[in-house]
DNA sequence: CTCCTAAGTTGGCTTTCCCAACTCACGTTA
DNA sequence: TAACGTGAGTTGGGAAAGCCAACTTAGGAG
């Protein structure tokens, strides 16, 4: 059988390989220059220079250039890239309540002035969505 | 430098290889055996075994039998593998605005009737989160 | 007996990954 | 002007992981 069409594999060939997803937490941290995000995430920088690439041509990313003399550039978020960080907040919440032991080694505030915890709600109803409040909808017809 | 402790890193020790992921997607769509996981992964079954291995270990799925005459068992979510929806959902979101082209492949209607569009909002205020409603608020010490 | 199914294992080959060292373009210090 | 520093990668070689097809194991069905 061939695999399943899905847009969760279809984010995974972007952003799935080892430290992609790494790389883009730093650049949402302000760490956005390429010695940085080797040194905070600890991948090589033959594969970082990869991924970033990748990140780069799939427009997750852009290189900016902030100085022409000498030539140095920095990795700015596009709308793409922006849009990633709902997955690093869900993902940092499971791994803060399921694999981290002992506090979550970061914590952040919103803006209301609580220490924030994400959750997943529909967008029309706002109710929080769990496994069982979904049923498959009609395939399009393709 | 070492590297950030970070529960994004710790969460991706556990989910963050390839496979892995889509396995998790195969057990909330209810295909909970070894066969039916490669056959709509593509996963190669030696990685698959080792991935699902990975996971019982992990506490995110667990391995629960089902006939003992011949022995079989599937695999089914714990709470820790429950929790991982989230992720899915908004990994699901971000691919289908952002790599597939054309109309999503999965639609899901919500329990409220209307098709699903998750959102990430604050658990205390409800309002949405966006990178720049975050500060960092004090590190833990350790 | 022989075939079939589920759930892996095994062997052999190919592709990534990792690490340290090197390059290159430019600026700075002595 | 020579030596040194910095940012952003490249390069080379060995180790690890991935891929595929075929094999195994434990039982049931015809």
């Amino acid at each position: 059988m061939t695999p399943r069409s899905c847009s969760i594999a279809n984010a995974l060939e972007v952003v799935g390989e080892r430290w992609s997803l790494l790389a883009l937490r730093e650049v949402f941290f302000g760490n956005t220059r390429f010695d940085q995000i080797a040194a905070n995430t600890g991948a090589s920088r033959d594969v970082l220079a990869a991924r970033l690439k990748k990140l780069v041509s799939a427009g997750v990313l852009e290189k900016v250039q902030y100085s022409s003399h000498p030539p140095r550039h920095e990795y700015h978020l596009t709308d793409s890239g922006r849009a990633l960080h709902n997955v690093l907040l869900m993902l940092r919440e499971w791994g803060d309540q399921y694999v981290t032991e002992g506090p979550p080694p970061q914590v952040f505030q919103h803006s209301c002035g609580h220490v924030l915890h994400p959750r997943v709600v529909c967008a029309h109803c706002g109710e929080e969505v769990s496994p069982e409040s979904l049923t498959r909808a009609a395939q399009p017809t393709h």
